[in-house]
DNA sequence: ACCGGCATGTTTACAGTGAAAACATACTAT
DNA sequence: ATAGTATGTTTTCACTGTAAACATGCCGGT
């Protein structure tokens, strides 16, 4: 332990503990997924977080601005993983047909897997997101990587349209909405939907 | 004023205030669909819905369990009106292709009217779903109306798919994808997705 | 016509929240 | 070494959901 480490990131140097934290932001936002994975984004609670990180109350206010402002980081970061993901995927010597089946699989799955990061990310836990640019950006990416896909195929003739932005956006529509549906629980049981996890 | 109608519902008697509001649920309900129609269900306050009533703060609680009961009761009715406003489309003259796109419109049209009722229905506002079996029927009719509709055509052989509940989960899934993400303001800008309603 | 029970409202109280303001501490650069 | 600044803390306010105890008045049976 106390290892000097070059960057920033020390935790506590001694068993008394020390007043700064010294990683209090990333601790938080860690802290955050773990509790919007058990209680989804609505129930988040900036002092809960403050308490599981051994901070005072308002310590987390050292690093955003409010609580929108640390979801807004975490829905960044989920884009970002999302970008990963599906850009992960595509093989060039494969068709465009092929790698976006490829892409949405791993989509879904992401989305299935973080079932709350995939809410926060587009339901109305986060507001005025037009406020934060860097959050726009990290969403522009990641849509960028089935614009970019459709762009290809159609240009190879692969679709009946052409126009790479009509492809994307109904692309996108089914896979989320069957995302969104999948999550909430109404595709639970086979015989009827709307079963709500039941 | 002060008609005397032969139902309960009557508001007050007099000038002075009467201890018994009279029509409290109704009011409350009423209330509840202004305020979310304004700030979203996940900025609802059941105090707030008391002061704007006129009503003591806990005078809620006579009429709805929880501020959980009181949601479930406006998704009840919403998936209510969306049975009735998509059942009203068909026309059993029509092929079930057409009468398809007349109710996908319709349901299109009002989630997008009524953006936060229908965000509400599906969102994560509402929680503990399957405690309230009376919300599951009223979803399971709207959904209902769908599902008859691609058996009828299945029957028919009007689609490639034969199997009705398929073909209603693929249709369903492109619509409230679609639904979403206009109402989420993905689609704003037609050039780029992901402009967020700026 | 009374009167008792029950549905409906009210008061009071408690625990939890986001967030602002003023204050304390310690790291870092000069 | 010390001043400045980033980071934490204490205190405080206004707000929320909701439980418990209490008040009111409508409605039906005698």
């Amino acid at each position: 332990m106390d290892l000097p480490m070059t960057s920033v990131a020390s935790n506590q140097n001694n068993a008394t503990t020390s007043y700064h934290h010294g990683n209090l932001r990333e601790a938080l936002l860690s802290a955050a997924v773990d509790s919007i994975r058990e209680q989804g984004a609505e129930n988040l609670s900036l002092r809960a977080l403050a308490r599981v990180v051994g901070v005072s109350q308002t310590a987390p206010y050292r690093h955003f601005a409010d609580k929108n402002g640390l979801l807004v980081e975490l829905a960044r970061q989920t884009f970002d993983e999302l970008s990963g993901i599906t850009s992960d995927c595509i093989d060039p010597s494969l068709s465009s047909a092929e790698n976006l089946l490829r892409a949405g699989e791993a989509y879904l799955r992401y989305a299935i897997a973080n079932p709350e990061k995939y809410r926060l990310i587009f339901g109305s836990s986060i507001t005025n997101r037009e406020q934060y640019p860097q959050l726009r950006t990290s969403a522009h990416s990641a849509f960028n990587v089935l614009l970019q896909l459709m762009a290809e195929g159609a240009q190879r003739g692969e679709f009946l349209h052409t126009e790479p932005m009509i492809l994307a956006n109904n692309c996108w529509s089914s896979i989320h909405g069957f995302a969104l549906l999948t999550i909430d629980g109404v595709f639970a049981r086979k015989e009827q939907p709307l079963g709500f996890d039941d």
